[in-house]
DNA sequence: AGCGACGCTGTGACGGGGCTGAGAATCCCT
DNA sequence: AGGGATTCTCAGCCCCGTCACAGCGTCGCT
């Protein structure tokens, strides 16, 4: 676990150091604001200790600017300021706890621990099958990038399909799993259905294996692996390809 | 957002319940440490106020327990003892923040704020979707830079889709989050309000995914950009009609 | 080549999901 | 206690999604 300590006053500063690599945590230390936001932006750490009364740079301002660039790096605040509001405004601005000085090393602590438990968030995966990216999250579908506008059939459809790559599903089993089972739907409706699909997602990829069922695979266009769990980027941009949407 | 609120002195907890209602919550009260595990096990919160000293279960052994049903939801833990070492084994017991009686209920808030920015996958301080800007501190809504005006049931709305930009969300989610749940409320109120928000923020960005529910278009970049956007195409005037327009 | 079964698709009707205006009930402020 | 704001239900309307039907294309087997 790597820390980071942004603290002006050199006694208190290397005190945490000693304390918490004592504890097994690699830490640096920075000595104002300005170095302090530079480190924590490309440092790569798992958590910021920051004081309040930084030359150069406030600690209100070195983590609102942090959090506007969206790097989401869990932050405790620390200050003499004991104020209600001050405790607010440094959480308002983004710090993810607030400690008061003089503060004892035993809930620094604890309150480091606690927020290294929240570390980073874990997304779902998203369903990847050659072209075809499905996220069950967002209800998104994009084809090479290009976002894919799906009606609730289709998309369940689809969704079946995906987390069975390269196996061929008969018309039955559909019928039981995307179209409510209590009703007899006509088996015909799942042939509409594939229809549409197609239509939308191209009619490469998803394949007829006649008398048997249907089948996705990733044959078509550069695709290397049929099937991959990819997880979702976390904080990075999503690839929209191109243009946003294209609703028909 | 639904909070959990459990306190066994009656007096704290109607007035938990009544301010932190008048901020938009949806909140439910238990009284002992069995019945707050119970809720918390199955109520789907997304934040819990646990005060340590409760009849029949303390509030750390309710927190473990929790832990040890890998439950992971958002407590803040509320004590009259403010040792350092009651603070740090409430937090080594899984609690996520630690507040001491008494406690001022500005810094409570503003640590729930923080608390509930902590479990969303980005945690930027001012939520921001489009031309939207939602400032959870100060209550504030801006479109384009101009203040808008939203009841408590609206502004809740907003917030929860504002929180997860780009995700469908469906009307029983939101049914659970900003609805009280006790309560069966129709379906058709999500309707209803989706209509109010839209006369007030714009037809463009609050998008219905027919059969599946509602997403707020992230569609000019979510959360990247940190300052610079471009200025919308101005296409329609934004029709910021009639409704209930009210301030206090 | 011929035949039959299977699969695809255009057309259109039906149902239901979603939107809105009106109004009742409730809450809050004065 | 009164009045206004807010919440939520109800009923009507519109339109999209769903799916049956029927005709045609296609595949496979003899």
């Amino acid at each position: 676990m790597r820390l980071l300590v942004v603290e002006d006053e050199a006694r208190l500063a290397t005190a945490l150091q000693r304390g918490l690599q004592a504890e097994g945590f690699v830490v640096d230390v920075a000595g104002d604001g300005p170095g302090g936001l530079e480190l924590a932006r490309h440092g790569g750490y798992d958590a910021v200790i920051l004081d309040v009364m930084l030359p150069g740079l406030s600690g209100y301002r070195v983590v609102r600017t942090l959090r506007a660039e969206a790097n989401w790096v869990p932050v405790l605040m620390l200050s003499a300021k004991d104020g209600e509001y001050d405790q607010a405004d440094g959480l308002d601005c983004g710090a993810d706890d607030y400690l008061t000085k003089p503060f004892s090393y035993v809930v620094l602590l604890a309150r480091l621990r606690a927020l290294l438990r929240r570390g980073a968030p874990e997304r779902p995966a998203v369903l990847a099958v050659g072209p075809l990216r499905l996220d069950p999250a967002r209800r998104l579908v994009t084809l090479d990038g290009a976002e894919v506008a799906l009606t609730a059939r289709e998309y369940a459809l689809l969704e079946y399909l995906m987390r069975r790559p390269g196996e061929v599903v008969s018309k039955t089993e559909l019928l039981d799993h995307v179209w409510d089972a209590g009703m007899d739907t006509a088996p015909n409706a799942v042939e509409v259905y594939v229809g549409y699909l197609r239509r939308k997602i191209g009619r490469d990829v998803l394949e007829t294996v006649r008398g048997a069922g249907y089948r996705l695979s990733g044959a078509a266009g550069a695709a290397q692996a049929p099937t991959a769990r990819v997880p979702a980027p976390a904080g990075a941009p999503a690839d929209t390809g191109g243009q946003p949407a294209a609703t028909s």
